[in-house]
Formats: C-alpha cells, structure tokens, sequence
DNA sequence: CGGGGTGTATTAGTTGACATATGCACTAAT
DNA sequence: ATTAGTGCATATGTCAACTAATACACCCCG
C-alpha cells in the first residue's frame, strides 16, 4: 500500500497518484469497499498539499472508481469484474482510436501497425534504435 | 493544397498546420521539391499570425521533412522511402508507446489488446455505446 | 541599387493547468 | 458539547505553452 511521487517527472502529482490508485486496485492490493489513505495522512509523508490529493480522489469518484461518505474516509467502489473489464477495454480504446486515425493517415497497413504494437506489449526493450528523426 | 485551421478544437494550430503538411506529402498532393506557401500568403487568409506558421514549419524542417533555403521558399525534403517509412513508423511508435503500458496496467491480455487496435483500424468506431464513464 | 518577396530572431502578452493556502461542513467518539 | 477525525469549496499563486507584434537578414528581379 505505499504510494510513490516525483515531482520532476513531468507528470501532474494529481495524475500520478490517479494511476497508483488504479494499478492498487487493480492488482488486489485494494479491493471494493477498502478504505483509502486519509487525505492528511497521505499529503504529510509525500510532501505534497493535501488539496492535490482530494483533487485526484475526486477524480477517481467521477469515473466511478472510488465512493465518498460525508466525513467518512472514501472507499473503493463496489464494481462487478464485467463492468470492470468493460470499462477498461473503454478507456484503452478511447486512447488507441487516436493512434488508430495516426495509422491510416500514415499510410501504414493495417498488419503492419498491429505487428508494431504487439511488439511492444511484448515489453518494448530495445528491437529498434534506428530513431535519428522525430525530435 | 487547402489549409484550413480551427481554433477552438484544442488543438494548437501550429501543430494542425504540421499535420496537414504530413497529410498532403503523404496524400501525394506535395512531392518532394516541391515548394511550400509562403508563410505570409498562408497566414492572411486564415486569420493567424505569420510566426504561428513559421513555427509549424520550422518544426517540421527540425524532423527533416522540410528544407529551409534562406530568402527562399521552403521546399519538401528530399526523402528516399525508406527512410520516410521508417520516420513514419516511429512516430506511431511513440504513440502507441504509453498506450502498450496502459494496456499492461489494466491487466488487458495481450491478444485482447491487439484486437481492439485491429478493430479500430479497421474503421467501425462506434459499435460500442455502453460507456458510463470515463470521463 | 532599390523594391518586394522570402523566412526568422527576439520580445511581449494571454491563457490555462497545476499546486497551494485557508476555512468550512460533516461524522464519530468522548 | 467538545474534540479530533474525515473530505471539500473557494480563492490565490506559479509557471509553461501558445500566439502575436516588431524588426531584421536574406534572395531575386528590374
């Protein structure tokens, strides 16, 4: 249950503990009706201000994520494993659709882009390093 | 060789102005040699300032896809196929980069993912309506 | 050489995202 | 009722991205 932030990373604190939330829950780690860290109790040890964590919490109440009580610590929401999937398979597609688009005004066949993404599922080490262009 | 800008969609006009150069070099509507407008005689017309475009075309001369003659028009480069198609799949590689980490995080089995991508390529976009959230 | 064409360096103004500071409403236990 | 624990609404500060305005260096042509 620990939670990690750079700040020098270029990615919002906000967004940052977004995705620590999601990946706690979804590798068990929190499981529906869980309590979250208090807000205060997470800004302390992270340095950060405490609003920069109710900011990312009530984000992940408006996706549906976590639930609040009026002063009570917010919970993660009760979701069956369907709805769950489902709304992870949306959020991928909402993020591929763009690259989808990207693809075809390439010009780039549709084998092609598919193949240039399983590679890097398969965790993209180093099968190209010919990049001299694309700042 | 139309160049339209919107500047209400969010999207930084210097950067629709660099796509739409990509798209016509890769619709074939400009072939390499060919001579660009001129910043002034692209600007008046869409009602933006010269230096926005200046911009999109400087950075396109940054990632080799223009070549800049002082005094002169700018000109599409020089590009032998392969080299383009190898810019061309990189830059779909850094696209498709994050969303091969969310696709991991979301606990998404890698067959799974690659059929969504194919599915979005293959153009049908809106099968799906039951998104409830997400914001 | 002078005029009108190219692109560009420098500077300034505007906007929006991000993080913060303060104070409040709510709940539970004493 | 008091106290200490939740989260939250509002306003303020900060900083980087984007766009624009001005003035300049260069090239061609007459």
């Amino acid at each position: 249950m620990n939670f990690f932030v750079d700040s020098h990373s270029g990615v919002p604190i906000f967004r940052q503990l977004m995705d620590q939330v999601k990946l706690h829950i979804a590798s068990g780690a929190l499981r529906p009706g869980d309590e979250l860290p208090s807000i205060r109790s997470l800004a302390a040890p992270l340095g950060v201000n405490p609003m920069t964590i109710s900011k990312a919490y009530n984000l992940l109440v408006r996706e549906n994520v976590l639930e609040r009580r009026p002063g009570l610590p917010l919970v993660v929401a009760e979701m069956d494993p369907g709805t769950l999937r489902r709304s992870r398979r949306a959020q991928l597609r909402e993020g591929l659709k763009p690259m989808a688009s990207l693809s075809k005004q390439l010009g780039l066949g549709e084998d092609e882009a598919v193949q240039l993404f399983r590679e890097l599922l398969r965790g993209e080490a180093g099968s190209v390093s010919k990049n001299e262009d694309e700042s």
